[in-house]
DNA sequence: TGTACATCAGTGAACGCGCGTTCACTGATGTAC
DNA sequence: TGTACATCAGTGAACGCGCGTTCACTGATGTAC
């Protein structure tokens, strides 16, 4: 005896509540944040991005004015995120990490290969450097906050220090992932973390 | 007395002969590389390339096998007129240049305001870093030398050295091209500046 | 030097495709009674 | 609690557009004699 199924051919029947609306949003602007950071701002397609998240492209416009819209509270997101992540498992009431972990955890191999969990700072820099005003101004409240947060675990205090200490990660990151040849990329990660952290050693008088 | 100029609707009549050919080339690859630092890889479209050159989209095929062709030599040519900007006006025979004149003419506002003649590492890092292993190896090369060279000009003569010091300069120009607030973006490069070339003099012990 | 012919750089119409966006429709949700 | 109705999240066809690429054509260049 054989038995045929009746096989459901629909598409999970997506929710109609506004709970479920809210959380459709939330997993749309969620995996555009990641996939910016992975593939670039520009990569994002309202096409692709809500296939992504089982739904169809019509109902994009239910959250979001724009693809220019979403694209622009992405990158906050990401920019958030990134950031959470460099801070991540800190409990409120929790020392602020220190200067070394802080240096360990972003110049490492582990950073470098995990784009899109990573520092959207180095993921987008050039991307948005020639983005349009508003783009740049979200961004630069990020890098003012990791400079600012950066100074504070620093001997020295200086912002300053602080400046070139962030130059180098974002920079040292950034040419990591450039770099095919995975010794030498390693090898530069080495180099820039080993001299972030003799940096704060106090120098010479 | 009107005089009715009889006016040539036709654009520039273009060349057939060899020389032509390897001029136009030319001139699209040239255009290309420059459209490449200044708005992405991604950005360049053939029809709008073509146009800029006063050519038609049809040409295109005779002088480059297809669009990412195209892309991987302008790539490669944006690279090599970045490194020769940084080493411009020098004539064969010329001292190497200084470490101090590397850092002063890189890591300044003149750099940052200057995309399309600029380092191209500078300007395509987050691209290429999101790039195949092909194109990724070419900016590596540059990489390398660029590295090597500055190594050389420093006082250590130590790779390493170097490495954090380009790690520097890159993400210095990248975060100051975001960077909105002019006097903030001026700051990171004179603090970045300072301290690359303070880390010149010799250090302690 | 002059003529006949092959070559081929450049032209522009045409192709299929994916894009962002709009819209009439559907059916579950939520509300008024 | 039950019913009738309005709302609106999600669907999928359709739009105009720019893209990369192809191709038949044109006329100047370059060559063979």
């Amino acid at each position: 005896m054989i038995i045929i199924q009746k096989v459901n051919t629909r598409k999970t029947t997506m929710g109609h509540s506004q709970a479920d609306k809210a959380q459709s949003r939330e997993r749309i602007l969620r995996k555009a944040a990641d996939a910016v950071r992975d593939t670039g701002l520009e990569s994002v397609s309202v096409g692709k991005l809500m296939r992504s998240v089982d739904l169809t492209h019509g109902g994009f416009y239910n959250h979001f004015a724009s693809r220019s819209d979403l694209l622009a509270q992405a990158l906050e997101r990401a920019l958030v995120e990134g950031a959470r992540s460099a801070t991540a498992s800190m409990k409120p009431g929790d020392a602020p990490r220190s200067y070394e972990m802080r240096i360990r955890s972003y110049v490492s191999r582990a950073h470098r290969d995990a784009r899109t969990s990573g520092c959207a700072i180095a993921a987008l820099a050039s991307d948005v450097s020639r983005a349009d005003e508003a783009s740049r101004a979200v961004m630069s409240a990020f890098i003012d906050d990791f400079v600012g947060q950066l100074a504070q675990s620093m001997d020295s205090q200086d912002e300053g220090d602080a400046m070139l200490a962030v130059s180098a990660m974002v920079g040292a990151v950034l040419l990591a992932r450039v770099q095919t040849d995975p010794k030498k990329s390693d090898a530069l990660l080495k180099s820039v973390r080993d001299r972030l952290l003799a940096l704060n050693q106090d120098g010479p008088a």
